[in-house]
RNA sequence: GGAGAGGUGUCCGAGUGGCUUAAGGAGCACGCUUGGAAAGCGUGUGUAUGUCAAAAGCGUACCGAGGGUUCGAAUCCCUCUCUCUCCGCCA
């Protein structure tokens, strides 16, 4: 199975030089182009102009402003050497001079302030500029196959079982003690259920290590500014829970906290590729998508996942897309699933997400493919709002791409592992795991 | 939860209304010196934004955040926030 990434990545007017409003002023054309992929038609292409006449008012401000706030610096300068020379009365006629230049100044500052608040409110409504491979599209049923399964599907007859009957025919989750506990989606893991868990977590943090990542533990709880700059906020409120006491959110991915170890902080570009990884629980509230999809750990509110990050020179991304895609690849092979990669189209494609490719592994008693990892270039939409910047060879402070995709989201993989590999004797475990499970069957 | 102390540049640290263009030191970069290194000496050293085709230059803002007083604020006043210490509670 051989990948080949088909894009070229020279040609691009990549946005690695400048900030977004001045990548969306010289690149109108290819922003509205995208917008249109995502299906944004009408009106809602508008916001563009939109943007950028703001910005030239927020210019034209600048400038009358600063001018403004020139001059009446240097006046009080004058007024203290007068002082100081005992002048009294030419530095009161400059003190009135300046005094009657401050109603100005407050107008010109306040509407500066609304232009800036009106631009950062439209730069937050539009999304990242898909990269030109990504397909358009409304809905997932428009996402491209990238990579097919080549080989036959596994079909186990009408006899086997799903996962949620397997998990109680071997006493390996219990949702209805996770009702209990907590409420639907938050399911209960135990005895061998909670044994495979766990080595599946440490065999995908293993596997991230070797390829050279670092392992972190971070906070599962973020503050407001970090949701905000990993883009979950405003746009996804309501997906994740919200501990309003203090203001705190549960991370729905572990992508949230530890891609905000680099906000607001200048990367030596030495230091690159900068390459993270981690396992946490992940919260979702999956608000409106009840009734779909939702049978046993296809979607749940609680789930473990490893993910892996990196942070990289803006040239290299697509290669570095390339390298994380092959790092999910290697595990399911190792996992011995069958699987696919989805090339996500335009209307599936996540609000700051250039390009990303979906993984989705069969499941042969639900005869479906469920999806297990998601891997995205964000390009410069993250570390735009992350503050995220390098110093290149040229001396200039430039933004730096950031990518992430999970490696891999626990969950699925278990319902697949199980129902792949029933048989009468028991769940089979590939090769890679008896090591880690401590065991070869789960019966 | 209660009480107190704080937040200044990459770091340490001075700075109680205008000779602050944020002192001084460390670090870092470059240069001189050297057989090489260290030491020493010299020079430079943030971010954002405006003007400009671009660079240089110049302007503006930034001393936790936001307001206020003043001709002028790191400095005075108000609000918020974060950190630290002690007490309380607690794994």
């Amino acid at each position: 199975m051989f990948f080949c990434i088909h894009f070229s990545i020279d040609k691009l007017p990549i946005a690695k030089f400048m900030l977004q409003v001045n990548f969306i002023r010289e690149n109108k054309e290819r922003v509205l182009a995208g917008l249109a992929t995502r299906n944004y038609k009408g009106e809602r292409l508008a916001i563009v102009d939109e943007v950028l006449a703001l910005d030239d008012r927020r210019k034209s401000t600048q400038t009358a402003l600063d001018a403004m706030l020139a001059n009446n610096n240097k006046l009080s300068k004058e007024i203290g050497g007068l002082y100081r020379q005992g002048k009294r009365e030419e530095a009161e006629g400059l003190k009135a001079q300046v005094e009657s230049q401050k109603g100005k100044v407050k107008e010109l500052e306040a509407t500066m302030r609304q232009i800036k608040t009106d631009l950062t409110n439209g730069l937050l409504e539009i999304p990242n500029v898909p990269h030109p491979n990504v397909p358009s599209g409304n809905s997932d049923e428009d996402n491209e196959v990238f990579q097919d399964w080549d080989k036959e599907l596994l079909d186990l007859g009408e006899t086997a079982l799903p996962h949620w009957e397997l998990g109680k025919k071997y006493n390996l989750f219990d949702f209805e003690l996770g009702v209990k506990i907590t409420g639907a989606g938050f399911p209960l893991f135990r005895g061998k259920g909670a044994r495979l868990q766990r080595g599946l977590i440490n065999f995908f943090l293993d596997e991230a290590a070797k390829a050279g990542y670092e392992e972190i533990i971070p906070p599962l709880l973020v503050n407001e500014d970090s949701a905000r700059a990993t883009g979950q906020l405003p746009d996804k409120e309501g997906q994740m829970y919200h501990a309003t006491k203090d203001n705190l959110y549960l991370i729905p991915t572990a992508e949230v906290p530890v891609t905000n170890v680099y906000r607001d902080v200048i990367i030596n570009e030495k230091d690159f590729p900068i390459k993270m990884t981690a396992h946490t629980p992940c919260f979702r509230r999956e608000a409106g998508s009840y009734g779909k999809d939702v049978k046993g750990l296809n979607r749940v509110h609680q789930f473990d996942k490893v993910e892996v990050v990196q942070i990289v020179h803006p040239e290299k991304s697509y290669e570095v897309l390339k390298e994380m895609v092959k790092h999910v690849e290697n595990l399911l092979i190792k996992l011995e699933l069958p699987y696919r990669v989805l090339t996500l189209c335009g209307g599936d494609l996540g609000f700051t997400s250039a390009l990303t490719y979906d993984f989705e592994v069969y499941s042969a008693a639900q005869k479906r493919w469920l999806e297990v990892s998601s891997v995205s270039n964000f390009e410069t939409f993250q570390s735009n709002r992350l503050k995220v910047r390098f110093k290149g060879a040229n001396k200039k402070t430039q933004l730096a791409h950031t990518l992430n995709g999970s490696a891999l989201a626990l969950a699925r993989i278990v319902a697949a592992l199980l129902e792949n590999n029933q048989t009468e004797e028991g769940i089979k475990l590939p090769a890679a795991l008896h090591r880690y499970v401590g065991m070869e069957v789960i019966d």
